[in-house]
RNA sequence: CGCGGGGUGGAGCAGUUCGGUAGCUCGCUGGGCUCAUAACCCAGAGGUCGCAGGUUCAAAUCCUGCCCCCGCUACCA
């Protein structure tokens, strides 16, 4: 598909969008935000066009209820976290080309026109129901916020939208003595009208795209989204609240008290990002390479608690607004959009065998993390760890574990060895002589893990791509060991200079190999060997500002450094140092020690 | 209740689509090496593949039933 006119594909790489009601945990970000850097890393290096967007998901009524209990408003509470939410990211080494916020002006005009396009096709109508309202603050009270006795079990505690002790799904209306989990107050029912999505009405369109995708997504994701589709039902987009979107039809425009639903908006998140990357590219248009040319591409990055919004409702959304679903329609003004080539959805990760929980002290944020450890270690740490496949556990003693044995043993140790002893002994990177066909083996294997590792990260296996480039790790310690270039010092100094010729060759490929999950290092292994200048890009914050709006922080970067998935010939006579090494080595008492932080709460 | 995912040597995982001697990374034990952050290399021990049935010459893999964990559903990805 690509050619020297044509330089790689078009790739959307969108992680999902942390909502900002706190800081980030370790858990979050093994989920939507690494394995999407990754990816993106990776699809940069192999020549495509990545466009990478995201941002903070602020509107809705769990952001509304903590700013009131914390008495500051909506908007105060997103800026905060906004904030803490985009260092964290930038500390992970997220290559945002932009990550925003859902509380811009051009997110808001951009909703606004989905919402309209869906609703002059005919895929949103209005519908009275009868909905829960706080009387003490006229607001919305979501099912999930209200609580009673179950009309079915008499269980004392059921939630509106379903018992957890007999199980059976419930409205809100037939709880005995509803209560507001907030405050305690007995909730007014009243009839309000709301506008709902037509849901149904692209179950035939759904199930036909979702189909095109057996043998290529992951099965658990496929499966169960074609399941929902027996069951889909009209899903309401407009909330009582005054914290949100307003809904841009006559007669609703200006009331303080309607807002659209928040899940409505924020999905739409990705779309509008793209659209305020390309304004501020200086190309307004930019944005439409990756979502209406015909082989663009666009893989989603979530917890599997969020597939059902990126493999049924996101689509819907864009297959009505295309004006594809049952009742046909015109594309709206934007033209007609993309669905997403793939949804890649990851498990969970424990806490030392815990749900994460930050009122349960079960918990490292991610800011803290790095506080005390090296951002590779973590990343490392989810790679080759992480909860891509089923749940999975962090423990501290496993982190250290991996760390010390793995990265500071295997790689680490690697560079250390070969790089301080060429330049203790011959001062910078030695010419080869003859090579031996132990060399050659070894400089073709180290070749054919581009191949290897390439393939699985473009198809988000992460666990069998950082494996496959650690196995080229392994195999040039091997080498090493074998050819012991230390006995040659004397007795053949021309052999130790093509042998470490060679082990200097596989190191320059393996920290190409390892620049998606371990850019930090691999930038000083570069270096290391003479490189000058960015290898794999770092994000940065950036305060921008929108026309008649506060300015606002956002993560960016500049990602055409010199990384490509190729080998690269080392450079003969290129000065070399002792380096210092790559990775920290931590203490076996590293382990007890945070999980006495964590008994104690004291992060 | 339902739908989906998971349960494989001490730890973490792959293998299950299309049945055929149970594999990887690490730990452990023993040996070797000494360039390197006591790192590196070699060898070995260790598993009736959640439980119970069934099909088959043969089952981790197919069928039936059951148990446990997780998500959909809580401050939560």
């Amino acid at each position: 598909m690509s050619s020297p006119t044509q330089p790689g594909r078009h790739i959307l790489a969108a992680p999902a969008w942390p909502y900002a009601n706190g800081p980030r945990h370790i858990g979050h970000v093994s989920g939507f935000a690494l394995p999407c850097d990754m990816f993106s890393r990776y699809q940069r290096m192999a020549g495509n066009q990545v466009l990478m967007v995201s941002g903070t998901d602020e509107h809705g009524t769990p952001i509304q209820v903590q700013a009131d209990a914390e008495g500051v408003s909506a908007r105060e509470l997103a800026d905060r976290y906004n904030r803490i939410i985009a260092e964290d990211l930038t500390s992970l080494g997220m290559s945002y080309d932009l990550f925003t916020r859902t509380s811009t002006r051009n997110h808001y005009a951009v909703t606004q026109e989905i919402f309209l396009g869906l609703y002059k096709n005919g895929y949103i109508f209005p519908k009275t129901t009868l909905g829960a309202i706080s009387p003490s603050t006229g607001r919305t009270l979501p099912d999930r916020y209200i609580e009673g006795t179950c009309p079915i079990c008499s269980y004392e505690s059921a939630r509106g939208d379903q018992c957890d002790n007999c199980g059976n799904q419930l409205d809100p209306v037939d709880l005995i003595n509803p209560r507001s989990r907030i405050n305690g107050e007995t909730p007014k029912f009243e009839e309000e009208e709301h506008f709902f999505f037509d849901l149904p009405a692209f179950a035939e369109a759904l199930g036909t795209w979702l189909k095109t995708k057996a043998g290529h997504w992951r099965p658990n994701v496929l499966r169960f989204s074609l399941n929902l589709l027996d069951d889909l039902q009209p899903r309401a987009i407009t909330r009582d609240l005054d914290w949100g979107v307003p809904i841009p039809l006559d007669g609703w425009r200006d009331r303080p008290d309607k807002r659209i639903y928040v899940w409505f908006d924020a999905v739409i998140g990705y779309l509008s990002a793209s659209v305020e990357w390309a304004k501020r590219s200086g190309d307004a248009d930019a944005w439409r390479a990756w979502w209406q040319s015909p082989d663009a591409e666009s893989y989603y990055f979530m917890g599997k608690d969020n597939i059902v919004f990126h493999s049924e409702i996101w689509p819907a959304m864009l297959l009505g607004y295309s004006g594809q679903g049952d009742k046909g329609g015109t594309p709206g003004a934007l033209g007609q959009l993309n669905l997403p080539s793939e949804i890649v959805s990851s498990e969970y990760l424990t806490m030392e065998g815990k749900k994460f929980s930050s009122s349960r002290n079960v918990v490292i944020y991610v800011r803290d993390f790095l506080q005390r450890y090296d951002v590779d270690a973590l990343r490392y740490y989810v790679a080759v760890a992480g909860p891509e496949n089923q749940d999975t556990d962090f423990t501290w003693r496993e982190f250290v574990r991996r760390n010390n044995d793995e990265l500071v043993a295997t790689w680490g140790n690697l560079v250390n060895r070969s790089v301080s002893f060429a330049a203790r002994n011959i001062g910078s990177i030695p010419e080869a002589g003859e090579l031996t066909p132990t060399d050659l083996q070894l400089l073709e294997h180290s070749r054919q893990a581009f191949g290897a590792v390439g393939e699985n990260l473009s198809r988000s296996r992460f666990k069998l791509a950082i494996g496959e480039a650690m196995r080229t790790v392994a195999e040039a310690n091997k080498y090493i060991s074998e050819q012991a270039p230390w006995k040659l010092r004397e007795s053949d100094p021309d052999r130790m200079r093509t042998v470490l010729h060679t082990a200097l060759q596989v190191v320059d490929d393996a920290k190409t190999l390892l620049t998606p999950f371990l850019p930090r290092s691999s930038q000083q292994v570069f270096e290391m060997l003479g490189g000058s200048g960015d290898w794999s890009g770092m994000p940065e914050i950036k305060q921008v500002d929108e026309e008649d709006a506060p300015s606002y922080p956002v993560i960016t970067g500049r990602y055409d450094g010199a990384a490509r998935w190729e080998s690269r010939p080392i450079r003969p006579g290129t000065p070399l140092d002792v380096p210092a090494p790559l990775f920290t080595k931590l203490a076996p008492s590293v382990a007890d020690e945070e999980v006495a932080r964590l008994e104690s709460g004291d992060q």
